[in-house]
DNA sequence: CAATACGATTTCCTATAGGATTTCATATAG
DNA sequence: CTATATGAAATCCTATAGGAAATCGTATTG
């Protein structure tokens, strides 16, 4: 005789963020989804470790459907690889080559939604741009890689509000999907935060604030091109 | 578009056939994929329809979990759209406002790895490109759907080639899964088969002969810009 | 006619049992 | 000692049966 719990009132442990009073109309699969993704996203789960089903059983207190619709979702989304009869792993470490093809599309497309975004700038979104920067403090104090673990965070917001501004979301969910994959990479060999970075960002935001296209260009492309020589000496270890 | 992955051999039992004995080397979730995503480019499931997990165990002979799975991933790579207690269907029709964003990145990306492809060609890839572009053939006698829905494949592959020899995987990758969701438009809205876009083809293939990357590049983003006035009639209706 | 109550349907989720395959340790033959 | 074969454990994968919650249509009542 068992005794199955009450679906409205289950929630997942979610570790450090209370659940809300009022449950939210999402299946469970989407929650273990979510858990799954904040477990990969903090390299609590490496890049090409085993993810079992049964372990997710036993952690999550759910049973094995949701989270093979999860895995499923993860596996669509290429954060997850599963192979027939051994079982699902996260996606391995992004290579040297991929790395570069990245920075490659990020060329092609973030100087020019930076020229959009500084032609079609309000003042609203400007100082909502100003905001993101700032949160990035100079300031250290905190150990150094829980701020980099912030400052990945807050870079990837400032560059993904300027996608918004600049008004193409295919582009804008494009770059936030091949994202998802290069933060984990960023985190493993996480860099120092250069106040270079810093500069870089606030001469993007002077030429937003002077709606200038062609220096939002400039002033991108330069940004990028030195984020990739500051994390290509990861791969020559 | 799917992860490579090693393909199974094997299909799903039609309907009254019973399952063979013998193990399949993919899993049947792999095959449940296979399935309805070919369901779904077939527009036997056109945009927006309900997808029953009941109808599809009938259908397809397998029990719920894998087919779970398999929407799951379906889910994840944004083919279908899964609402809680509601259940799944297939991903609506493209927007006016989605389509020009599509071009706007094809604008972007496309022109620039056909310059990279003319640049690296080899006898071998101009020989492979001429050959897909030549299946295209010019001769009617077909009836005008079906020879509709080979010209969409086709130019699909000889897209897909040209971002192959330009050799950024990533790219390529992005656009072939932007595609997926583009094609179920074009077959919905089956533009004729215009000659000038076999025109253009031979112009592409004209400027890669010779090897030449800025002739590539204007052809390219010539013919991207033609193909996206062709069909934007169809939102006038 | 309008509003409510009720039942049927649909869907999500759980539980359990068992088959298939890989992995790893152990034993045996050369 | 090395290489192959055998067997046990772990894991994945499938099938089946059914409970709980939401939605929809219909019928009843004011």
């Amino acid at each position: 005789m068992r005794s199955p719990k009450p679906h409205a009132t289950t929630h997942l442990p979610e570790p450090g963020e209370p659940a809300p009073a009022v449950h939210r109309a999402a299946s469970l699969a989407e929650e273990v989804y979510d858990a799954i993704f904040a477990r990969l996203m903090a390299l609590k789960i490496p890049p090409g470790a085993r993810i079992t089903v049964d372990n997710l059983v036993r952690e999550l207190a759910v049973s094995q459907t949701p989270i093979r619709e999860a895995l499923g979702r993860l596996e669509g989304e290429g954060l997850v690889v599963k192979t027939h009869l051994v079982g699902y792993s996260a996606a391995p470490q992004i290579t040297r080559r991929r790395f570069e093809e990245l920075y490659e599309l990020r060329l092609l497309l973030e100087p020019e939604m930076a020229g959009r975004a500084a032609a079609r700038m309000t003042d609203a979104a400007l100082a909502e741009l100003t905001a993101a920067a700032g949160v990035m403090s100079r300031s250290g104090g905190i150990d150094e890689r829980a701020r980099y673990s912030q400052f990945a965070r807050q870079d990837a917001v400032f560059h993904d509000q300027i996608l918004g501004v600049a008004g193409n979301e295919m582009v804008r969910e494009t770059l936030a999907h091949q994202h998802t994959h290069f933060h984990i990479f960023r985190l493993m060999f996480h860099a120092r935060v250069t106040e270079e970075a810093l500069d870089e960002h606030e001469a993007i935001l002077a030429a937003f604030a002077a709606r200038d296209a062609d220096a939002a260009r400039r002033a991108m492309r330069l940004h990028i091109e030195r984020s990739r020589d500051r994390l290509l000496p990861a791969f020559e270890q």
